[in-house]
DNA sequence: ACATTAATTGTGT
DNA sequence: ACACAATTAATGT
């Protein structure tokens, strides 16, 4: 049993309220850690452990039959990916890609713990609750391509990207952005230039400042 | 410090 | 969406 993922566990995944859940999880959960940048899971590949997320931020994205990629949503601390649950428990390869965003630590959970887990009543809290927030991500991200124009998307992305790094200053391309939308580089530079236009932005080249008053 | 090259952004069609 | 121009950053000499 490590005490330090022990600590760790309780700092930052309260829900897992059950001593004996977190002692287990202490015993067979693997510290892990990955630098700005790794690809923790890529397509197709097979889940092994299912992320408990410490510190750091992971994005999740969707890759279609030509290869487009799709920005889905970001995973933070506390949080865990709902994604793998299925995957593992269905030994089915991922249809989704993970990424560091930010220098990321995950408590890894060996994917056989998955079942025997079940016997504590706080862990079936915890994935239900993690399947809700996901589901009800996914659904505003689904209305946000389906039935908003790109402005829209564009400034929700650049909010959300604000919000998880927790800093106004955004450091990435146009053409970056463009493939998480799925648009154009040219669209986003242009959309980009009427924000800057009415001051909602400030542009630099690798760089968007979003004024303050754009946030929530 | 300067020239060269590569990467990023802007613009017209 | 494409082609190309302009600008900015990175690298070599």
């Amino acid at each position: 049993m490590d005490p330090y993922i022990l600590e760790l566990i309780q700092k930052k995944h309260p829900q897992i309220a059950e001593r004996g859940l977190q002692d287990e999880i202490a015993t067979v959960g693997k510290l892990m850690t990955f630098k700005r940048g790794d690809v923790i899971l890529d397509y197709g590949s097979y889940v092994k452990y299912v992320p408990l997320i410490i510190e750091g931020i992971i994005k999740v994205t969707r890759e279609n039959e030509d290869g487009n990629e799709l920005f889905l949503y970001y995973l933070e601390a506390g949080q865990t990916c709902s994604m793998s649950f299925t995957c593992c428990m269905m030994n089915k390869k991922s249809d989704i890609r993970t990424k560091a965003e930010e220098d990321t630590t995950v408590v890894g959970i060996p994917i056989k713990y998955m079942d025997l887990f079940f016997k504590y009543q706080s862990w079936k809290n915890y994935i239900m609750r993690s399947y809700d927030e996901r589901m009800k991500e996914l659904v505003l991200t689904i209305d946000s391509i389906a039935f908003k124009k790109m402005d829209e998307r564009l400034l929700e992305y650049l909010r959300k990207k604000v919000r998880v790094n927790g800093d106004p200053v955004i450091s990435i391309t146009h053409q970056k952005i463009a493939y998480d939308l799925n648009a154009s580089r040219e669209a986003v530079s242009r959309l980009l230039k009427q924000l800057e236009k009415a001051k909602r932005v400030e542009l630099g080249r690798n760089m968007i400042i979003l004024s303050l008053k754009e946030m929530d």
